[in-house]
DNA sequence: ATATTGGTTTAGAGTTACTCTCAGTCAAGA
DNA sequence: TCTTGACTGAGAGTAACTCTAAACCAATAT
């Protein structure tokens, strides 16, 4: 069993975030403790888990929400969470692309002002992008 | 010269968002007609990429804001200008990393639900992730 | 035995970066 | 002249944290 704090270092996410998601209904066998203190099984690590995996993806709350739902009412739902999933990959692999392609401006923005300063070029043409 | 709406279009950003981020001053060169419409010249496109580049690899809106005034002052501020964007480069790196790996939980996770429906396997194990 | 430290809890305020709504202005076409 | 459509600024609304405050509890230090 861990606390918050344990989850949160084990898992590189805030306290804050972890009982943001509790609260949100993220971690549904998530105990308490007598002294009303969560409790998280290794099972529930799991949630951490997929949970992290979906928003760092960037999927919203309220479908975060949507597929813990479907998660809780057993193996009817494993079509439409199989189908959550695949979108959710696609819609990544296409933020990777145009994450690299907007990289790929700021290199040769990089390489431009590296030109300048090897060089010295800088002739005080003012101001400039 | 370019309306709202056509950079809007041109460079797939929303008309707000640009509004947006002319009045938070990253487009500094933006001139008005005797209406006080916006209009944008290609010099000022260039200013909608770098901007765009920066944000979408999720540089805060201060840090744009101050690369944007190091453009303005010309060339004794490239080094800094060069730093921030490897700086950036850097980041964005880690970013595209962090992203692949929550894609491959995502990624097995989807395998996972594959083999449950393809080999029928749903056997009323419930709930489960 | 008491005091301090360090953790937990909830409720709620604050922040970032949009995103949208609204009321008003203007120019061009029916 | 009237309507349509695009523009304007001001400001409200939203998402997803992120942080603060006040209260509580337990373990250690004095």
């Amino acid at each position: 069993m861990y606390t918050v704090k344990e989850v949160a270092e084990k898992m590189s996410i805030s306290t804050h975030t972890l009982r943001f998601y509790e609260n949100q209904g993220f971690f549904p066998y998530v105990i308490r403790d007598k002294n009303n203190v969560r409790q998280f099984s290794t099972d529930d690590l799991n949630w951490v888990q997929i949970v992290q995996a979906l928003r760092t993806t960037g999927m919203p709350l309220v479908e975060v929400k949507r597929y813990i739902e479907l998660c809780q009412k057993g193996d009817i739902t494993i079509h439409e969470r199989f189908s959550m999933i695949l979108a959710q990959c696609q819609k990544t692999q296409e933020d990777i692309e145009k994450l690299n392609q907007q990289m790929s401006i700021l290199k040769s923005k990089a390489t431009y002002y590296q030109e300048l300063v090897l060089h010295n070029q800088v002739d005080n043409r003012n101001p400039e992008i």
